[in-house]
RNA sequence: GCCGAAGUGGCGGAAUUGGUAGACGCACGGGUCUCAAAAACCCGCGAGAUUUUCUCGUAUCGGUUCGAACCCGAUCUUCGGCACCA
């Protein structure tokens, strides 16, 4: 045995496992079946990101730990390689995506992921982008479109100017395009949609029930953004009944006014003749704000009257209508009942325009006049007539709803902030949507047996803007015939987003063998849903959202029995270069390559996992790497029989006695074996956590321990090998042969720990006085406090301590600490 | 503005339930070995002081407790989500 070698090390296990199938699944035979998933990377040129290694590294330790606590754990990885990411920098590089994809993903699998020694079953692959992968995203198209969840409709849309695409709402931040952060603009098209809001409820509902990262479930929970209250009619004197939508019922004594968006249409009759021109200027006006300044809530208010009054429901009274742009067209009813006393929006805009504010609900003492300041808090009903008194929220909202109810005057209802999925791209790399436009038949979905609809190879790829994908230019492609009548017609010649290939992948790695199904209903059932879903945040509304939403409508269809795709959700954090996010302009990008080629793989792992919290995020330093390869090299020295000569170009510096012959005796020594069987318990219970950190700095620790004594023993190698498995699979292999055992550590199994060894006999207690440390005491352990007051007494420096005061109260923690307090 | 998470040495970060603050590692300092350097190994490493020991110390201020990084209240800062959503 030769000293510690990663290139070559690494090398022999990647073949080795790739010979004997070590990662290969049966996925019928398994016993205990354990579908480990990760979210499959895109494959970028620009090669694996540093940030993919870090998630699927922490992936694969709860993969590989499984396996070796007797799982049967199924790994597998793909490639989400449609989409406007890999298109985009086709573009730019002057590529073709279909010539560019297909490279890319040979080098991210062979020269990359490989290389960080995932438990992969390769065998199983997905690629989103070959037909026989994306007829079957065609057929969920096809699915939804029969069972009502996807439809087309006219409406306003966000179009990306720069990808020249609409997007769906998810894909817009803060007004830019996820991907090319262009600003995103409104525009008025006809697109295709998933009913995402068919199931908000129960999507909303089910995640208290889900066992997933709690900022995730926060993240899904806004975004879909449900709010109780109820629609309450007001009548327009001399004119319609206007419904507003409010959350706060029981402020309605309070309204004083109301107000209406400037692009609500019932402006245009009950607006009186003398403010028109006035409400026509302010339409222009606002309708030349951009959305964005229009959200600014730090714009100060602005708005018309238009001359018309409503009659408050309530109490009859008489208020006046304006028209103000903090009212959106786009929400509620697009007109509100304002309450200047308690909304902090309506109060600026009271205040501006001088309008009364009338309290309706107490205040506790020391809170701002509402005259003065909006008071949105808790308290009972005042000038509200019949129902002063009561408590506002709790009481007040159900009993005034419930009287305007009966006048039909009001009814509860619930809105929600999240809308259909627009699905459209006008784009060409995607899976082309399914569907045939017939003058006679008009939208047919594309018959089954007639999926794939291939995306055409076309040189002229590009979008150009004219709100149609590039297919649109291909006539062979554009025309074809109704599958119907046979008539001429045409075909949709938008793609789908990206996310619908996401959307249902991981059904697919169990299934890839099955040409004539999306995914088997038998290997389904065994298989799903997901055990451990390991992913970043920033899924949190995007794919993690539409994979929910499409699991609840397969289920609806019949094609599954199960609702909720993911039993368990784990967001992992985000890795920073130096305290700094990583980015191109930066010039802090860490190139994964570099690292694996310089101290190879194990320690790359190794050092991702140890360099912070992987559920928070870490911060990664140059340095750390190579340390961690030092740390690989002292365990190498500690656990293989024979760990070689000294480095080269050492000059013979080694201590002699530093790499003696293995012990074959079982271990020994209380201390060795405390620290031996406490390792064990810990790193298990780390890793089961995620805290990869801590399980390293254990390890860390019986080594230090073992090295310091020069304790070399041919069982706790064998546990050591198993304790590193998880974090550096090959180096832990080839400890394990030289012990002398035949086939992978990883058919073997996680070390137990005896929990008499961990139980010490002595344990060193704390004595406080007054709750300061002031001396420690070792004492046998399961003493009672009476055994132990006289030792504790007769220490000097506790004497010294209560010399002279009076002895008030005693304190005991069994095995840990006395706490005297003395006055 | 609302919701969520966080703030600990020179640095990354530990601290299961309120019970020894700073595990583990980096950097740094000293030493062994060497002609020398690197590597390896050993020792030290929160601050201060009147240095066998004591005082202070987990963003700030206050509280609860025998005892607080941890619980409570207020404030500041950072990050993430939502945001004129009625």
């Amino acid at each position: 045995m030769a000293k510690y070698d990663p290139p070559a090390v690494e090398a022999k296990w990647r073949d080795r496992w790739e010979r004997d199938g070590t990662n290969r699944l049966d996925l019928d035979r398994a016993e205990r079946p354990f579908y480990n998933l990760m979210m499959f990377p895109y494959p970028s040129a620009e090669g694996l990101h540093v940030g993919n290694v870090f998630a699927f590294v922490g992936s694969d330790i709860q993969g590989r730990y499984r396996r070796l606590l007797g799982w049967d754990v199924f790994e597998p990885l793909g490639f989400d390689a449609f989409g406007m990411h890999s298109e985009n920098f086709a573009i730019k590089q002057g590529r073709h995506p279909a010539e560019m994809v297909p490279r890319n993903i040979e080098h991210f699998r062979e020269d990359q992921l490989k290389r960080i020694g995932l438990m992969v079953d390769w065998s199983r692959q997905v690629d989103t982008t070959v037909p026989e992968y994306y007829r079957w995203t065609q057929w969920m198209f096809v699915t939804l479109l029969r069972n009502g969840l996807a439809y087309r409709a006219r409406g306003q849309v966000n179009w990306c100017p720069g990808c020249k695409t609409v997007l769906a709402k998810e894909q817009v931040i803060d007004d830019l395009c996820e991907r090319c952060s262009s600003r995103v603009e409104k525009r008025e098209m006809e697109q295709w949609y998933f009913r995402t809001t068919a199931f908000q409820d129960e999507l909303l509902d089910e995640l208290d029930r889900l066992d997933w990262s709690e900022r995730t479930k926060t993240a899904q929970r806004q975004w879909i953004g449900r709010s109780s209250g109820a629609d309450v009619a007001f009548r327009i004197e001399g004119g319609p009944e206007l419904r507003v939508f409010t959350t706060r019922p029981d402020t309605l004594y309070g309204a004083t006014y109301m107000v209406v968006s400037p692009e609500h249409p019932v402006l245009d009759e009950i607006t009186a003749p003398d403010r028109r021109a006035d409400l026509e200027e302010y339409r222009r006006r606002a309708a030349s704000i951009s959305e964005t300044d229009r959200q600014d809530e730090k714009r100060e208010k602005t708005g018309v009257f238009t001359g018309a009054y409503a009659v408050n429901p309530v109490n009859s009274a008489r208020i006046p209508v304006w028209a103000a742009d903090y009212v959106l067209m786009g929400y509620g009813t697009g007109a509100i009942m304002a309450v200047p006393a308690h909304d902090a929006r309506d109060h600026e805009f009271a205040r501006k325009f001088d309008l009364p504010i009338i309290q309706v609900v107490s205040a506790p003492p020391g809170t701002p006049d509402v005259q003065r300041e909006a008071y949105p808090g808790e308290g009972t009903l005042m000038n509200s007539g019949p129902f002063d008194g009561l408590e506002a929220k709790s009481q007040g909202i159900p009993r005034i709803i419930e009287s305007l109810a009966a006048e039909g005057k009001a009814e509860p209802r619930t809105l929600y902030r999240l809308r259909d999925w627009c699905v459209s791209r006008q784009r060409y790399w995607g899976p082309p949507i399914p569907v045939i436009y017939c003058d006679k038949c008009g939208a047919v979905p594309v018959p089954e047996k007639d999926l794939p609809v291939l995306l055409p190879a076309i040189e002229d790829f590009r979008p150009d803007g004219s709100g149609h994908s590039p297919l649109r230019r291909h006539a062979e492609f554009y025309n074809t015939v109704c599958p119907q009548c046979g008539g001429h017609a045409t075909r949709e010649t938008d793609v789908s987003d990206n996310f619908l290939c996401s959307a249902w992948y991981f059904y697919r790695y169990p299934s890839t063998e099955f040409a004539d199904r999306p995914f088997d209903a038998g290997r389904t059932r065994k298989w799903l849903p997901v055990d451990l879903y390991v992913g970043g945040n920033e899924h949190a509304v995007l794919h993690l959202l539409y994979s929910r939403w499409l699991c609840r409508a397969l289920n609806r269809a019949g094609f599954l029995d199960f609702a909720e795709p993911y039993r368990r959700f784990v967001a992992h954090g985000i890795i920073v270069k130096d305290g700094a996010k990583m980015s191109k302009s930066r010039g802090n990008i860490v190139n994964p390559d570099d690292y694996v080629g310089a101290y190879g793989a194990d320690a790359f792992r190794v050092y991702l996992m140890f360099m912070g919290s992987y559920l928070e995020g870490g911060d990664f330093r140059d340095g750390g790497v190579r340390a961690m390869k030092g740390f690989l090299d002292r365990l190498w020295a500690a656990a293989v029989p024979d760990p070689g000569g000294p480095p080269a170009g050492d000059g013979g510096n080694r201590r002699p006695d530093a790499a003696g012959p293995l012990s074959d005796a079982p271990p020994e020594g209380a201390e060795t074996l405390f620290w031996l069987h406490s390792t064990i318990k810990a790193v298990g219970h780390d890793i089961e956590r995620f805290s990869y950190n801590t399980a390293l700095a254990r390890i860390m620790e019986l080594v230090n321990h073992l090295t310091r004594n020069r304790i070399r023993n041919r069982e706790i190698s064998g546990v050591l090998a198993r304790l590193i498995a998880p974090f550096a699979p090959h180096l832990a292999e080839e400890i394990w042969e030289s012990l002398g055992n035949s086939g992978s550590v990883f058919r073997s199994s996680w070390p137990s720990h005896d929990e008499e060894c961990i139980r010490r006999p002595e344990v060193e207690y704390v004595v406080q006085i007054n709750g300061k440390l002031r001396d420690r005491l070792k004492l046998a352990i399961g003493l009672t406090p009476e055994e132990i007051e006289p030792l504790v007494l007769s220490s000097p420096v506790v004497l010294r301590w209560i010399e002279g005061k009076e002895l008030v109260k005693k304190i005991y923690v069994p095995d840990k600490l006395i706490n005297l307090v003395v006055k």
